[in-house]
DNA sequence: CAGATGACAGATATTGAAATCTGTCATCTG
DNA sequence: CAGATGACAGATTTCAATATCTGTCATCTG
């Protein structure tokens, strides 16, 4: 809101963008508002971000990368892949709950932006089956998990988890019973990779 | 369009709703187009609906109700569990697909209808998992699943197989690869379902 | 008299004029 | 001269007046 006198950086932009966005939404979050909110013209936001398209998909980057974070410290963990595997799904749909249960209308705002960015969150994806394939592959390497392709293991677990971490079911999330259903989406999986008790 | 002679019954009414949400879509679909539709006033409809969200709830019921049917016949076949549930989760996933592909703005008219009716919804959700239910049971009463809750499995099944299922996913429904991808979540499912090879 | 009608009040949607925003750029300033 | 500014054109959004719709009901008709 008041004049800073800081220099100009992409990140105080974005601190602001978001700050913008948590305030108005996303409908309203304008780029005159971002400047406004520095004390500075409009013109020179788009010195550091060539469209408001790229500025809202920077602000989804930022924002989906720390959701990585805490799951990369599980994946990367040196414990049994089992579970890992339980924790870091449990992790990401309690994080996802938390976030959308807390502040529903930031959780809005930031499902809107999602929707917006197929390339950002595209990658955001890749990353977390990424993470996934490292516990997958962990876990057939130590014989736990039957052996496979990693990858499409990992994409499948991923797909399977969908209703727990999607926004797109963000309301289910609060209904009782939503533990017991993840607790039963989660075993069955765990049993699925263990693998068949009859020969294929 | 034109006046007819036949007397105005609730099914007549219906499939006029159907037709007018079909040209107009769902925002624009009104009580009054629907009777110009069927050559009456709008006074007669609201004979038979007590209120427009009643006669969009029977529209969106009617819609469900159909697309249970053919994989009823699935459900109650008297064939190996395992395929059975084989072919009933891809048979709900080449109908949606099927009908999201040949007319989407059709499906996202009845997306929107779907997700106006919570009640009839959660009826036709029920419906779908009492089928998986009766195939797991059938399945576990076999001996080709392992022991369990059949319900509680059959609902993890439908809650993991929900990328295929759920309209919030058909814009997915049209990337290559999906069909691995389907194969993989199912067949991931079914070994979970027959059981794990390490004792619990 | 069962069933259809259309006038009506309040709620909702449409429309077009005015305001604001996006993105560019010539100009200014430290 | 690197970086900030604000005027500008065209696109988008807002807002209030206007039109349409929803749901009711007294009245009509076969």
């Amino acid at each position: 809101m008041a004049p800073t006198s800081e220099t100009l950086t992409a990140e105080r932009i974005l601190e602001a963008t978001e700050e913008v966005l948590r305030r108005h939404g996303p409908a309203k979050a304008t780029v005159v508002d971002v400047a406004r909110a520095l004390g500075v013209s409009h013109g020179s936001v788009y010195r550091h971000f060539r469209t408001k398209a790229a500025l809202r998909e920077a602000v989804t980057k930022r924002w989906l990368d720390r959701s990585s974070e805490a799951l990369a410290g599980i994946a990367a963990a040196d414990r049994d892949p089992e579970d890992r595997l339980r924790d870091w799904a449990r992790g990401l749909f309690e994080a996802k709950r938390r976030k959308a249960g807390d502040d529903p209308e930031l959780f809005a705002t930031y499902s809107v932006l999602v929707g917006e960015n197929g390339t950002v969150v595209g990658d955001h994806l890749d990353d977390l089956t990424g993470q996934l394939t490292r516990i997958v592959r962990d876990g057939m390497a130590a014989g736990v998990f039957a052996a496979g392709d990693p990858a499409t293991a990992a994409g499948a677990f991923f797909q399977a988890t969908a209703c727990f971490h999607d926004p797109c079911h963000a309301a289910r999330w609060r209904r009782p019973g939503i533990d017991e259903e993840f607790e039963a989406v989660v075993e069955l999986l765990v049993r699925g990779l263990r693998g068949s008790r009859r020969p294929v």
